[in-house]
DNA sequence: TTGAAAGCGATACCAA
DNA sequence: TTGGTATCGCTTTCAA
């Protein structure tokens, strides 16, 4: 076995002893300096820089019972979507004294149990995590935990706690009955993975084409893979291999949609005067596509500033709110990709 | 103050108490199920599962002195080159056992510093850090902390342990020449925050110049921000406002590099024709736009990849590592925006 | 303002 | 295979 302690880190009796003070006085000087005189201040300031000291993190939250640290669970961080999402996290956090502890679920269920049960194992003093689905005991460990629970993006039938989010399917549909208003009838629906959000953004499709009794079938093309332009382009490209082309696409977002877009003027189709195309989420290459894109915005940093803020006052109130649902909603925003 | 413990969170002692065995033997259970006996386990597991118990990390780190966890340190999470990066992380990491904890630094060196003493509170076990430089504590700091710590993205003179990156001077010369080497004379560079990777190929840049006696005067402009799409129209306009326009411009990466070509073509110039646009990084985007971007194509994946793999092997060695550099290299990547 | 003693909840080490 | 006991490094009482 390796040697004990190949140089034994630094600890509050280190610095205590350096300073000629007791153990305790060096962790409220540490906490709360102004509770601790000047003189004594200065010595144990010298001691802490002179060794280099750093608090144990685990002891102090074992003692004090406070982690200040927030759990936020994410799907992906390719997705600027997320990047965009998680900049408002820590910008609420940081300053409030949190520390913010993401981790990745990589769009699986599984996965998301494992982060759940990390971030409590951590203590942590909310969790805050993307989507409404979880698997059975990741909802009953997060129900259970004495913390608030954030669920965002997607507004749930049932939520933990609060919820943040907007009505996926109710977009999707808006969005296909934008196209259908302009006109078309041969509307496809391109996506990558199905993720719950995906899922719904479906079935709002499906229900803007029947409402307007238009048949969707042989219009959905799907490959499960992670949403990219080259992923769009794919996709198309296997649309456009089995048949008619469809006058319209919608796309589950708009990574899709520009790489569908490249696609179609690959082969010499002209967007929009032969395809029209819509992305969802309005990235911020939409506006600067050629032709630009015409989008669904969605708020991701609103989700995320709200989320936070609702759990900073949760933590502060020592409650964890009751079940409550916010919805932020999203806009259509028509670009050259459609027709005006 | 509020009552104490609204219902007492679960611990070992619980979960021993309802299974009848002493809390040593849970927690062996837990950790080295096959050291302990079938029934005992299943019992165990059992009152786990009905207590919904979750181990107190804090304790454990506290009495094991091991964390499992990686501390990770990036400037920001807007940039998807981050995200590749991150990506190959979690790849290598999670399998491993091993949690990684990612925080921002927001391109901020005194937020680096935060970040480096937040990780080594909670003893991580290792350091992957984007950026080779760092504020004189931090760098104390995690020179003496008793873990590896891996610089990346940017090759260093004086790393402090492993160094996994590019030459961004180099880079920048090297890209510079090219376009020289196209006969442009007056060849610009735009950037937004002078971040040091961002400072290494602007000093490539310059190098370039002045080895073919070219004068930069004039030809440098930034906008000190986060580069964004939006950002690379602004500073293009900028630079169409005060002269002579540039026969080619560098952009310092292919956010900047596509706002600069939309720039360009909102104002009726040509790309290539009437101005080549060069970028950095290779984005996904950069082969879809039109024309597609000449870019520099840099390997995140590989450095995140190679950054783990290197950490895990001194983890399990209980060495930090001496000084050492892995330099990952670049390519200059040539597509429609630039000559042939 | 400072200090002494008693935990926090797990694991390590040694016994049985 | 199972259990007792000391201990990890800090904070929370409570006293001085």
């Amino acid at each position: 076995m390796a040697r004990k302690a190949p140089a034994r880190r630094i600890t509050l009796e280190d610095v205590a002893r350096l300073a000629k003070v007791s153990p305790i006085t060096v962790s409220r000087a540490l906490r709360t300096p102004e509770s601790v005189s000047d003189g004594l201040r200065k010595r144990i300031d010298g001691a802490v820089m002179k060794l280099g000291y750093v608090p144990n993190a685990a002891a102090s939250r074992l003692a004090s019972n406070r982690s200040h640290s927030i759990g936020v669970i994410v799907p992906t961080l390719y997705n600027v979507i997320f990047a965009e999402y998680l900049q408002a996290l820590h910008e609420i956090f940081l300053p409030a004294g949190f520390q913010v502890i993401v981790v990745n679920s990589r769009y699986s269920t599984e996965e998301e149990e494992n982060a759940v049960r990390a971030l409590l194992g951590q203590r942590v003093e909310a969790v805050i995590v993307v989507g409404v689905d979880h698997s059975p005991l990741a909802r009953r460990l997060l129900q259970q935990s004495h913390v608030p629970v954030i669920e965002t993006f997607q507004i749930s039938p049932d939520p933990i706690g609060i919820n943040i989010g907007l009505d996926h399917r109710r977009a999707g549909a808006d969005a296909t009955h934008c196209l259908i208003a302009c006109g078309f009838r041969r509307v496809g629906f391109l996506l990558g993975q199905h993720d719950m959000r995906a899922v719904e953004r479906l079935a709002g499709y499906r229900e803007a084409m029947s409402d307007a009794d238009l048949p969707a079938d042989g219009l959905v093309m799907s490959i499960p893979q992670t949403s990219s332009i080259t992923l769009g382009a794919r996709i198309m490209s296997s649309f456009l291999a089995i048949g008619k082309p469809p006058e319209a696409v919608f796309c589950i977002d708009d990574n899709l949609a520009l790489g569908a877009m490249q696609e179609c003027r690959r082969v010499g189709m002209r967007v929009p005067d032969d395809i029209s195309i819509l992305g969802f989420h309005d990235l911020e290459f939409a506006a600067y596509a050629s032709p630009s894109l015409s989008t669904v915005y969605t708020n991701r940093y609103e989700m995320g500033k709200r989320a936070a803020e609702v759990a900073l006052g949760l933590i502060a109130s020592n409650k964890r709110g009751n079940p409550d649902v916010i919805n932020v909603g999203y806009r259509i925003v028509t670009r050259e990709s459609t027709p005006a």
